[in-house]
DNA sequence: TTAGGGTTAG
């Protein structure tokens, strides 16, 4: 056989999703111009589509070789224009589209398709609706595909009505047509109408049921979702996963679980969607054990070397506080290769310890291997900084993030800074730079300071800061809180009793705060005014012993004074029975001296439970392990880690 | 040899 023989035969054989070199590639695009091979359009196309499709700068070539290439065809340009929609510069799609144009060749439905969806990617309203009237102008506006791809780029692009009108060209609309739009629906924000064309649907497939579970988890109408789970005569892999990735990312962690276990009980092997799905969920909860078991699974099942799925992993054990497995899970497997989420997991898992350094020195080794830092990664590292008082170095790094990277802070960036100043005490500055900022501050950026102001008790900065609060949110209990604590700090009392009762008045309550704790496997979560279980029942009688065992050694409580002319009932609510004493209650009850107990909290921990840890940390030779909002506290021997810095 | 609808990490 020649060579162009056995080219033109390989053509045929190259799958699609190959694991294709960038050189090989090239090997036999030039040994194919060397027989002449290349001339043949079928052979050349199919080289585009691999470039285009499996290789990282394969874009670039594809497009150079149609550039040379004598007598394109449709098909060589589609799969130039498939390649650059599904990029990350969708708009590139239309460089080519202009190129085909010139070069005399009249575009297809799959050009349309791919095109439609280059707009719909690149959110652009203005480029779909010029494609839309070159589609009728190609009188392909009732082509099956097209159209379908019409109504998604429509609904993608926000445009809800011309979705609809789209779809309603179609005389005869198949079973994807009518889930494309459903899916506008839901895209619209309009749930319900949404479900009244699902009951109107003539066929259903597996998808359109799948859809309207995402579709009533992204609105939030989880007893929907969960009833037509219910309804499902088969449920698939996607339909599972849909509802583990969506409980999870809702914050209800605990379902997320439930329907994991589900899935491993119908039988299914959980795939990398599930895992990512899950992960998260004990990550948030501190679900440390179990965890550990996924770990195990995914080992078994060889997904070590998937990267969302080890990075999952990763901030699993960052968030568990396992500082040395997440180390290990970043080291170990070769296979995989750590990309800028990895890095920053890393970073905010050491900064969450208080080793800001380590971080710094972690974020320096990142830029040398040849990372382009982003924004997220310095968000991460200024949160480094700020957490462990390197208010220079934050500095430097906040400054270099512009003049060096070109990247422009964002509202978080200038959050951390004040954070920064704040944390080290100096309010002024912080004060200043707020004022200074090119952006208008958010609320989170006000509360940031207001909670800077707390620590150090600046009562006169942290009234008129409060002011400016209420201008957004004037009844968020917590900025009414933090001014509390303020007054608190600075030992005024009575305007500490004025507040809470303003707020009792007003009925303002805290978020509920809750947090969780693992014992054999099994998490326990403790939200703060919830009614009354026989766990919790258990955990508030350790608690009141454990109490009384610490006023035994001399503890007093730091709001014994603060809370005398407050009602009976809200000092129920109050620091006696913060969710994280219950949960620490609940934890020595339950388990073995030896044991760690873990604890993860939504808020911040209150500087009476800090000091409470600390001494049952002593007096009951425990080790406790908490993480706040904030970062990690890790009590032992009467001590805590952060040295009272958070 | 190319297509439309549903689930994926910081």
């Amino acid at each position: 056989m020649g060579d162009s023989t056995r080219l033109a035969t390989m053509g045929f054989a190259l799958p699609i999703k190959a694991e294709t070199s960038d050189a090989f590639l090239r090997q036999v695009h030039a040994l194919a111009a060397k027989t002449g091979t290349d001339a043949c359009t079928f052979f050349t196309g199919k080289i585009l589509l691999l470039a285009a499709v499996t290789l990282a700068n394969g874009l670039d070539y594809a497009r150079h070789i149609l550039e040379d290439f004598t007598s394109p065809n449709a098909f060589m340009f589609n799969t130039v224009i498939r390649g650059f929609a599904e990029s990350a510069q969708p708009h590139l799609s239309f460089r080519s589209y202009a190129q085909m144009k010139r070069r005399a060749l009249s575009p297809d439905s799959f050009s349309f398709a791919f095109l439609l969806k280059a707009a719909a990617n690149s959110g652009s309203l203005y480029a779909g609706a010029q494609l839309h009237s070159h589609v009728t102008h190609h009188g392909l506006d009732h082509h099956l595909y097209v159209a379908t791809t019409l109504v998604s780029m429509y609904a993608e692009c926000g445009c809800f009505s011309s979705a609809k009108n789209a779809f309603e060209e179609l005389s005869h609309p198949n079973v994807v047509a009518w889930n494309a739009v459903v899916t506008a629906y839901f895209r619209s924000g309009d749930a319900h109408g949404a479900g009244n064309v699902f009951a109107q649907m003539p066929v259903r497939n597996i998808t359109s049921w799948n859809l309207m579970l995402a579709g009533y988890i992204k609105a939030a109408e989880f007893g929907e979702a969960q009833r037509l789970f219910m309804e499902m005569e088969r449920k698939d892999q996607v339909s599972w996963n849909t509802m583990i990735v969506g409980f999870s990312t809702h914050g209800h962690f605990e379902d997320a679980f439930i329907f994991f276990r589900g899935l491993m009980s119908e039988g299914i092997m959980p795939n990398e969607v599930s895992l990512t799905g899950v992960l998260p969920a004990c990550a948030q909860m501190g679900a440390f054990e179990s965890g550990k078991i996924l770990h195990g699974l995914i080992q078994k099942t060889g997904m070590t070397s998937i990267l969302p799925v080890a990075n999952a992993l990763l901030d699993m054990y960052a968030r568990c506080g396992n500082i040395e497995m997440a180390w290990r899970v970043f080291c170990c497997d070769m296979a995989k290769k750590n990309n800028i989420v990895s890095w920053t997991s890393m970073i905010s898992a050491l900064a969450m310890q208080g080793h800001g350094e380590e971080a710094l020195k972690l974020f320096r080794e990142m830029v040398m291997v040849g990372i382009e830092p982003d924004w997220i990664v310095f968000v991460s590292a200024l949160y480094a900084c700020s957490h462990s008082g390197l208010v220079e170095e934050g500095l430097g790094l906040f400054r270099r993030m512009t003049e060096e990277y070109g990247i422009h802070p964002s509202v978080e960036h200038y959050g951390c800074m004040v954070d920064l100043y704040g944390r080290a005490g100096l309010l002024e500055k912080a004060y200043e730079f707020i004022l200074e900022m090119p952006i208008k501050p958010n609320s989170v950026i006000w509360r940031t300071l207001l909670g800077a102001c707390s620590i150090h008790g600046n009562v006169e900065l942290a009234e008129d800061v409060k002011m400016r609060l209420a201008e957004f949110e004037p009844d968020d209990s917590s900025d009414h809180v933090l001014l509390s604590n303020a007054y608190a700090k600075a030992g005024k009392w009575s305007d500490v009793v004025d507040i809470r009762k303003s707020m009792s008045e007003r009925s303002l309550r805290k978020d509920p705060g809750w947090s969780s704790v693992e014992v054999n496997k099994v998490i326990f979560r403790f939200i703060a005014c919830e009614k009354l279980s026989s766990v919790r029942e258990e955990a508030s009688k350790k608690l009141e012993e454990i109490m009384l065992r610490l006023r035994m050694e001399g503890y007093m409580p730091q709001v014994a004074n603060v809370l005398h002319d407050i009602e009976e009932e809200e000092k129920e609510d109050a620091v006696v029975r913060h969710s994280e004493k219950l949960a620490v209650g609940f934890g020595i009850a339950r388990m073995g001296k030896g044991e760690t107990i873990r604890i993860a909290k939504n808020l911040r921990i209150c500087r009476d439970c800090h000091e409470v840890m600390k001494l049952i940390s002593k007096v009951f030779e425990r080790e406790i392990l908490l993480r706040d909002r904030s970062r990690f506290h890790c009590f032992r021997d009467g001590s805590c880690l952060c040295g009272d810095f958070w």
